[in-house]
Parts: C-alpha cells; structure tokens; sequence
DNA sequence: CATATATACTTTGTAACACAAAGTACTTTG
DNA sequence: CAAAGTACTTTGTGTTACAAAGTATATATG
C-alpha cells in the first residue's frame, strides 16, 4: 500500500522538494532537510537506484556540484504515494 | 515532524485498526494486516513500551488470548500523526 | 610556499529494525 | 496417547538509517 522507499522521512520530504523544483543542489536538500552529508547520499543512492532521481556532476569554477533531478517515474511514485496517503488519512 | 514509531506501515495500520476498535484480539490484526505472528508481537512489543497500547492476557476457556488496547497517549499520537499527515498533503 | 582549514561529497562502521523461522506451552483430535 | 493444532514469543539474519571517518581538491593564513 505504502511505497516502502517513500514511506520514510527523510525520503518523502526530499521528494517533496523535489516536486516543487524539479532540480536542487546536494547542499540545498542537506540544509533543508537537517541531515549529514552522509546520510543525505545514501538516501540520494537509494532513490537513484529505482531512478526516482537522476544526479548530476557538474562543476562550478572548480568545485564540484551535485545536482539532484526528479524524474518522471519519480513524480508518478510520489503522486500515488500522495494518494495512499489521502486514502489512508479518509478512512480515519 | 513524522512520529517514527508510527511512519511505519505495519504499525500505523494497526493503530488506525485500534482507532476505530479500540481493543481487538491478538487474532484478528494479525489476519488484517496480513502479517506473521512473531513480526506482528514484536510491533506490539515496541508500541507497548511506548505505552501507545495495552496488552491483556485472559483466558478463553482453557486457551491463551491476548487483547491489544489503545491507550490515551496512543490516541492522541495517533491522531498527532494524521494531522502531520494532512499538513503533508496540503503542501503537495 | 607549505600547512592548516574549508568545501563537497562518498565510504565505512554500527546500532536498530523488520521480518520469518524456530521454539514454547499448552490443548484438541484421531 | 501420539500427532496435529492453537496462540503466541524468542531467536536469527539480512536490511536500514545514520554519523564518523575518509577522499579529493580549493582556499586562506602565517
């Protein structure tokens, strides 16, 4: 009922984000999110191994930037988790 | 923001199941959430020592039952994470 | 100009978790 | 009275969530 991968805080808020921007910084996400660097990739990894998302490596200057997009199966998982979440709060 | 005890789905089932009941044997969640009984005791076990719920053991005739009651404090987390729950929604 | 500090991450280590399998303590049935 | 069933709990194990430590490069400081 659930998508187990979103039902989960850090993970359904990152997706959250992501929804009203399409594409944010790693660093954007860490602050608004509260997490450790460490904790933030390992999420990142997780939703991009089921291609929630797609990151990408870019460079600023010389400093590497990790750039997070939703993708389009991505939307569609976060929408029918939005829905379970309706049903779900309807019937109590 | 999500109580993590209950962002969970085998356990914000059952305490919407207790919503609703308020006391349901042992038996009857574990046929409704379709779970196995060593994972549905030790959910019970870990919302027990929250003191969201209450566990009676009677006897029914000569056969062990174990009753699962909500208590106050469960209620009103419950309720806490359905709120959490619709200002989640509303922002997506 | 070397070395200390900062930036932007990823990898590693570990405690907690979710779950099913196995175990316990009976009771009923063939 | 042995075998199967009932109603659970405990144990074992693969997975998770997280922070600490590590990597690689850039910039600031003495």
């Amino acid at each position: 009922m659930f998508d187990p991968l979103l039902h989960q805080p850090v993970r359904s808020k990152l997706l959250s984000a992501l929804i009203t921007n399409d594409e944010l910084p790693f660093i954007a996400l860490k602050e608004s999110l509260k997490v450790t660097d460490g904790n933030l990739s390992s999420h990142l990894s997780k939703l991009e191994k089921e291609e929630y998302v797609l990151i990408e490596k870019t460079f600023v200057g010389k400093r590497p930037k990790t750039v997070v997009h939703i993708t389009a199966k991505g939307k569609k998982a976060f929408a029918e988790y939005i829905e379970a979440l309706k049903k779900f709060i309807e019937e109590n």
